[in-house]
DNA sequence: GAAAAGTGCTTGGTCTGACCAAGAAGTGGG
DNA sequence: CCCACTTCTTGGTCAGACCAAGCACTTTTC
């Protein structure tokens, strides 16, 4: 950012795709265009802007990837390329290439959803009005099933993290918390997987840890919530994970 | 997530560029594609994977704009597609567009620094013998200049925290940090921009604010530098960006 | 012989123009 | 009135061409 002493990167040559988001990004940035709104056909962009499909498809496909665009073909209301809004989807996305790129090592990686995490957990616990609650003890009660497959487990662990995430009613704290655990899901199913006679005790262990940190939440206990959750992160990774992944040290599939 | 219940979502049918991206992406979780490594060039990946070069280049392009990728023409070294490692870029752009859609109403944002800036200074505080000082003095004492014109201020401040970030050693909190701090960075030059004869006594207050934010870290307080980043980020917005920007809550462009 | 100028090849960037398929809306016959 | 057919719009895909950036090699020039 801004160092005064060097920073003559050569000026970046625009390509022509770039012209074409700077131009859809000033109208989200003016305000000109809101969730919802409908971005004119291709075609007519083409003519509009002076370039070529290609170029305004490259641009499109970008703010796709970052989750501000939905397109579908045909006429109907719902076709067409519509402004949405769907930040999760896109930051998943990148965290999970990133964090597979070693980029982020996972020590790394754990630190951010402890932190992420016992931050939600603490504004879900103040905000126990909201009605929350319902969402965050269903997939609680499901894990208790003895006899539920490894991968449901791991799908209804998340499932539950979300939902706290979400009770905190800031999107984008949850949005930020749901990419980094999702980021994690692949490699918590291969430790799960790789767990033989343990698997029955970790998996006490984690039903455990998770009814105590639904009863602080419900009971509205904001530090101990907080607490509680961030305990369950680090200690889940620091006792389990690392032991089964050799401490490794990388998040690699 | 994996919701029991419904979860009938058409099925997403793929398109091709959606086809080049997971196979590009196989060969990063799998190990085969590292930072640094170069792909083949469009042309031979349109022979590989028998699509288009312009489902190719669209696929590339989704990369890039993750920050996955990094292309550039010619025959050198540092010509190509090559995997690069600017998680930032990618996650800066993104949030930048959602809070501008108003996904994300600005006390949500200013939650999310709070907890990120807290807890990124907590961990540049217990490694002050990471020799990250230095950068976080510099921009410091640069904004003490009584002259300095409000943009380089605002630069120098989004500068120090974002030194502090980095200190704490942490890439994917520092990158998160940095993502969401540059993501208000206009609007925050906007407030300066409408301070008239306040905007001494607010630079005062800012500059104080960071030098006991400084003296802690430096000390290896953990705790008083959390509290001070912490406190230091919501009284700004609470009372200073509500009153000039009228509280209304978005963080319109 | 060495520096300078020119040539060729690889690579990403761009454009044109065409065709396909999904899907809503009109259209005609029963 | 209803069903089948056609039409038109829209995104998705493709093939083929040309441009410009750069490096490597050759030729020219002094």
């Amino acid at each position: 950012m801004a160092d005064t002493t060097a920073a003559w990167e050569p000026v970046p040559r625009s390509r022509t795709f770039e012209l074409v988001l700077a131009r859809v990004e000033e109208q989200i940035l003016a305000g000109n265009l809101r969730v919802g709104d409908r971005l004119p056909p291709e075609r007519e962009l083409v003519e509009m802007l002076g370039v070529s499909r290609a170029a305004v498809r490259e641009a499109l496909r970008v703010l796709e990837a970052q989750g501000v665009l939905r397109s579908r073909v045909g006429t109907g209301p719902e076709s067409g390329t519509v402004i949405a809004a769907m930040p999760d989807a896109g930051l998943t996305q990148l965290l999970r290439l990133h964090i597979a790129l070693a980029n982020f090592p996972m020590d790394d990686v754990v630190e951010a959803r402890a932190t992420l995490e016992r931050a939600s957990a603490r504004l879900a616990a103040g905000l126990v009005a909201g009605g929350g609650l319902d969402r965050i003890r269903e997939p609680l009660l499901r894990m208790d099933d003895p006899a539920l497959p490894r991968e449901q487990f791991n799908d209804f662990d998340t499932e539950f993290h979300v939902a706290i995430a979400e009770a905190g009613g800031n999107r984008l704290m949850a949005d930020m918390t749901v990419a980094v655990r999702n980021a994690v899901r692949h490699t918590l199913l291969t430790v799960f997987n790789r767990l033989e006679d343990d698997w029955e005790r970790v998996a006490a262990r984690l039903r455990a840890e998770h009814h105590a940190i639904y009863e602080a939440i419900a009971a509205g206990d904001v530090d101990a919530a907080g607490d509680l959750v961030e305990a369950h992160v680090r200690g889940f990774h620091q006792d389990i994970v690392k032991t089964v992944l050799g401490d490794s040290g990388s998040a690699g599939a």
